[in-house]
RNA sequence: GGUCCUGUGGAGCAGUUGGAGUGCUCGCCGCCCUGUCAAGGCGGAGGUCGCGGGUUCAAGUCCCGUCAGGACCGCCA
């Protein structure tokens, strides 16, 4: 007999099946006992009133895996309008160790350390798995929308031989008794397969050694990256943006219907063309001094809610950061050299993405390392390759645990993340 | 890295100006309950109050140190 799923039910009523799931939770009367199996799909209701089987689901402990067989009714007064009777159950492993909070219960009652503690366990509560599926269809939606646009995607080493962006801090390790490090980006390869393909992207991890103890960081995360030729200047870039945002947003709406409704999420709508707003501009509504540099999370926090009353929009790109804040391969803006044409897409008032155009000639490269101070030698087979012809480009970068913790409204970005590496966690 | 906050049975919390027995909810164990829905009722077990030192007649409570966790900031995706 053929195993079915708990949401198959509906479609077997009057026929005998096969469940097989994990012991959600028991609950033992005088004359009836229920036995709630959970799978990957759901719940279901397994009716036990013959006593050697009740014996059996006594002894049971919650989260042991058990095959079930039995007969579909429907039943008004089951929770999902039908249920299993006159089962067999049988344990497909030894009785399970209960986790040390209820899993069977609405919301997860254990503080966040006490869940990543124990995640293997804690990730089976619907509301973290919904996360998790919600993370996947997201990144399914962002392969999707950029392959209808003739992206290629690549893979790209994640050790190297050299720092990717001077000043950030980067893992060490040791390469056949060389130096090496955890890439900290894709960068300067998504670039170089911009000269191979003209569109590319990566789904991958990146590591970054920097001690930022806070909820939107994670030494190691989830970099969706996309690099194009042959654009104007940087709001070919953020029109690309911002369809593959709505196409992740639309993934999501696709594939991770259920795991929407288990946390009561609604996904945004994404404004044909997201508003802008240049960073001096923007500096001025979030009330900050004219001189400032950079953004604080508190200005970009105001700047999301500026978004929202002034356009009804949950993103907003900030662009022409100063050129002093960004990275080397940063292409200026031709009328104002000292701002960038890099931008920031914010996303209910938090730093979501960052892109820009680059630099696209081999003497730019040398001059823009050169005002910096910067030695060549650490970049050379990077920017070699610029003498070999490279394409007006542009790209960007999402982090995807961002994504996914503003849109269902997680606090920390650990909430949606199934083993955070962070300053303080190694394990599990 | 800076500032602030918190460590009390398996989980989540309370414990007042230092004062007789650390309490509550959930879980766990036992008994009861004809259909539960985070089931319900009765009873029970389980705690070096993070660790070390100090003040005091007396410390979960005050002080110092230390370890662990959290929030904000710096910085970033």
């Amino acid at each position: 007999m053929q195993r079915i799923l708990s949401t198959q039910l509906p479609a077997h009523v009057g026929a005998s099946v096969r469940l097989a799931g994990w012991v959600h939770r028991r609950r033992l009367l005088k004359s009836v006992a229920f036995l709630i199996v959970r799978d990957a799909a759901g719940l279901a209701q397994v009716v036990v009133a013959a006593p050697d089987v009740r014996a059996q689901v006594e002894a049971l402990t919650e989260e042991t895996v058990v095959e079930v067989v039995g007969t579909v009714v429907a039943n008004p007064t089951a929770p999902a309008g039908v249920e299993v009777v006159e089962p067999t159950v049988r344990p497909l492993g030894p009785p399970a160790v209960p986790p040390p909070f209820d899993l069977y219960r609405p919301v997860l009652a254990a503080s966040l350390p006490t869940q990543l503690d124990h995640a293997s366990t804690a990730l089976r509560h619907p509301t973290r798995s919904a996360a998790l599926r919600i993370s996947a269809a997201a990144v399914a939606g962002f392969r999707a929308t950029l392959d209808r646009r003739r992206f290629v995607e690549v893979h790209t080493p994640k050790v190297v031989g050299s720092s990717t962006e001077s000043g950030a801090n980067v893992f060490a390790l040791d390469w056949f008794g060389r130096p090496a490090y955890l890439a900290q980006s894709p960068q300067f390869y998504k670039q170089l397969m911009v000269g191979v393909f003209e569109r590319v992207y990566e789904v991958g991890p990146v590591f970054r050694a920097e001690p930022h103890d806070t909820v939107r960081h994670l030494a190691q995360y989830t970099s969706l990256d996309v690099e194009l030729g042959f654009v104007t200047d940087h709001r070919d870039v953020m029109a690309v943006l911002r369809d593959t945002v709505a196409g992740m947003l639309a993934g999501v709406a696709d594939r991770a219907g259920g795991a929407l409704d288990t946390l009561g999420v609604t996904v945004p709508a994404v404004p044909a063309e997201i508003p802008a707003v240049h960073f001096t501009d923007a500096l001025a509504i979030a009330g900050a001094p004219a001189g400032e540099p950079d953004l604080a999370p508190a200005h970009e926090r105001a700047l999301g809610e500026w978004a929202r009353a002034e356009y009804g929009s949950d993103f907003l790109f900030v662009t022409g950061y100063p050129m002093a804040k960004r990275p080397f391969y940063t292409h200026p803006d031709p009328a104002r050299p000292a701002y960038s044409n890099g931008f920031d897409l914010l996303f209910r008032g938090m730093e979501l993405v960052t892109g820009g155009q680059r630099l696209h000639r081999h003497a730019d490269y040398l001059a823009a390392l050169a005002a910096r101070c910067e030695p060549v030698e650490p970049y050379a087979g990077y920017v070699d390759a610029f003498r070999h012809g490279m394409p007006p480009h542009g790209g960007f970068a999402i982090g995807l645990e961002r994504f996914v913790a503003r849109l269902i409204g997680a606090a920390n970005v650990r909430e949606v993340t199934a083993f955070p590496r962070d300053l303080h966690r190694l394990t599990p």
